[in-house]
DNA sequence: CCATTTTCGTCAGATCATCTGACCATTGTC
DNA sequence: GACAATGGTCAGATGATCTGACGAAAATGG
């Protein structure tokens, strides 16, 4: 662009860019390590997966895709060995979706990712400030995320 | 899933909530109002359209995609009577898209909706702590914005 | 307990967004 | 004027997503 150097930006767009910027960097990290081939998409669905297994349905609803998508991308995911599905013990018509040995590698590298960007974005803005964002985005959660 | 409670969750996540929030509100509201065959991919392109047109080139690089992604969706918001092609006066490769009625149309309304839903959250926090956020990420933008 | 309805997941097929690679036309440079 | 750089398109492939239909198991309700 060339014009308008002074526009007060939406807060949805100031919001936008630290989301873009750590999922950038976060599969930069992935890919770098060796986790070349896992998809943004399946990024989605596999970091919704609980301690014990979820089902697929609940995975498809959190990450607000269709179950059919939900499946296809937990297929990739067991097929790269990241996943695993074992039947659901209460429920003959379900199944589990698990963390595989694999899954829990990218987990571990993926949170060790999160903190250090997290502590480079706390030391640009400062303990107080980044304090006080933490604090508004979880009260504006409260309004904007219906899966809470 | 069904545990953790209290989990304390990344600022990028936090971040990720207000901005779905708001794409989920505008494209609800323009679908609304008769503007229901425009996509987000198409929307994020014609967002970034100048006062006076921009070259396509531009639009991909600002957009994160390809060239030929940004052809594809400005030969469909075209098609849609969204946008327009012209020869570019300065430079006899380069064509610049430019909005058409219905495109300013579609702006102007979006404009409308970010406000309002800007107010509502602003509402939520109070104006100081709204403010403060504000503030925040206008500075984590330095940090996160690439194309700042 | 059986019949009906709901829920869980899959199959099939389509569409859309996106990419890589090749290419042409124009521009700018030496 | 030759040649590299830039703006854009064409062609083909892939991946994420959807809608619709379906089978199997579970829940519900006489």
């Amino acid at each position: 662009m060339t014009e308008d150097p002074e526009e007060r930006q939406n807060l949805a767009l100031l919001c936008f860019y630290p989301a873009r910027a750590m999922e950038a960097r976060l599969y930069a990290a992935l890919a770098a390590a060796g986790f070349d081939d896992m998809t943004p998409a399946q990024g989605r669905i596999a970091a919704r997966i609980g301690p014990h297994g979820t089902r697929l349905t609940d995975l498809a609803e959190q990450a607000l895709v269709t179950k059919q998508t939900a499946g296809h991308l937990v297929d990739q995911l067991e097929r790269a060995g990241y996943v695993r599905r074992v039947p659901d013990p209460t429920d003959g018509r379900a199944r589990l979706v698990q963390m595989a040995e694999r899954g829990r590698e990218v987990v571990a590298l993926a949170r060790k990712i999160e903190h250090e960007v997290e502590a480079e974005w706390t030391a640009h803005l400062g303990d107080k400030t980044a304090a006080q964002l933490r604090a508004a985005l979880e009260r504006l959660r409260e309004v904007t995320d219906p899966y809470r």
